[in-house]
DNA sequence: TAAAAAAAATGATAATTGTCATAATAATCG
DNA sequence: CGATTATTATGACAATTATCATTTTTTTTA
């Protein structure tokens, strides 16, 4: 078992305001594992008994609406926090978190997460913040998905695929999502995600070698995406 | 001043959770006022400086996009906080809101309420926990916004309105929206959102006079919000 | 490696929704 | 009260996007 205070993820999330003590505590009730490329952690509807931390790799936070589709909310990366929502609320999950590559992950049980935040005032104000940050990330995404074309919303997704995955020595996004997820993220169909894509390839502005994608204009994307 | 002892909607917020005496200093310190429809509480953008207490009437949380349209995120009435995001990552505020009714509300300066955050555990976990439950509204909203139809959203804004507002002796809804604005719930376009209203009615859904809708069949409607 | 399955791509078409123009109605104000 | 302005309503049309069908390409697996 890892020892906490030496995590490189740490000083990511809100258990940068843990105390030497409970990293030490922290350490010891922890379980770290891995999770393969399309397992799911945790399913809506699940009772959550505990936080997981993101040490490694991608993972995308999905809800299914009645009519079967999914959304894909957020990608979460090394050092999120995943799960205080339903921990705080005593809830269960609101969401999916499905792996879109290998990762490597911590468990803090519930009980410990609560103790923490009952007794290091700091490390509460930081859990806060970060659902507070939650709140507003949601918020843009709502207004974007309501006011903004797909054309838009695609050149949105990249950005934010870009922002959490970054690109690999030739420039290539350093995350394959399959054309469906795109879509999911973007809220339109497979192929209209296709087309769009095809659009922005032929605009010069992205590149496409089979499911890699190259932002080659990053500005003019941007300005695509406002 | 009032007494916030005897405050009928404290018992609805967060507020419930402080003390006997933190309750005496609350009245001391907290500002009451009354606010005319249409008149701005605060603007997307504002230092915020403390957290507005809703005591009477409703105000809307509104978001302008790039194109310059308003986007109606929530109805905020009796009992609800405002602002509480804003005090706790120390931000500006990222929405305006805005009478849609006259109003009633107090004001609790920035300090008084993290001074309560820092010193009432259970006050600070109710905040904490209402701002979850403002995130998983909020996410709800954008899945609504993603994928479901114009006609969808129109009738489950019409059910958030009677969830905020209530009906009146004859049974039209108590919160008199113009077509803008429950477009502007909808995220449509005005002109949309005027034709499924009287779509509706067609239906016997709804019934309109005026500006007054009045839901005849509940059920339906539900249903059509899925 | 061949066969099967899955994913990506493309075309044709339909449906939904937005935009612009204009008319009707209601509200406001001097 | 009449005139002006704002809101609501309706029609015509265009644009965006979804859906369905089919083909091509890629990936998986036997």
């Amino acid at each position: 078992m890892g020892k906490c205070e030496q995590c490189i993820v740490r000083e990511l999330s809100s258990l940068k305001a843990l105390s030497k003590d409970e990293l030490i505590h922290l350490a010891k009730c922890k379980d770290s594992f891995l999770i393969k490329k399309g397992d799911v952690i945790f399913n809506e509807g699940d009772v959550m008994n505990g936080v997981y931390c993101i040490k490694q790799g991608t993972c995308k936070l999905v809800k299914m609406n009645s009519s079967g589709k999914d959304t894909i909310l957020k990608l979460i990366t090394k050092g999120d926090l995943l799960g205080q929502t339903s921990i705080l609320t005593e809830g269960k999950a609101t969401l999916s978190a499905v792996a879109v590559e290998d990762m490597q992950v911590c468990f803090i049980p519930k009980n410990e997460v609560l103790g923490f935040i009952g007794n290091n005032k700091s490390f509460s104000l930081e859990v806060t913040k970060d659902v507070c940050q939650n709140l507003n990330y949601a918020t843009d995404f709502a207004i974007n998905h309501t006011h903004k074309t797909v054309k838009e919303r695609l050149a949105q997704a990249l950005l934010d695929v870009l922002d959490s995955a970054g690109t690999d020595t030739e420039g290539y996004l350093n995350l394959q999502l399959s054309r469906d997820e795109i879509a999911s993220m973007v809220g339109t169909a497979t192929e209209s995600c296709i087309r769009l894509l095809a659009e922005l390839k032929k605009l010069g502005i992205i590149d496409l070698k089979a499911k890699r994608i190259k932002i080659i204009k990053l500005n003019e994307l941007k300005s695509l995406a406002q």
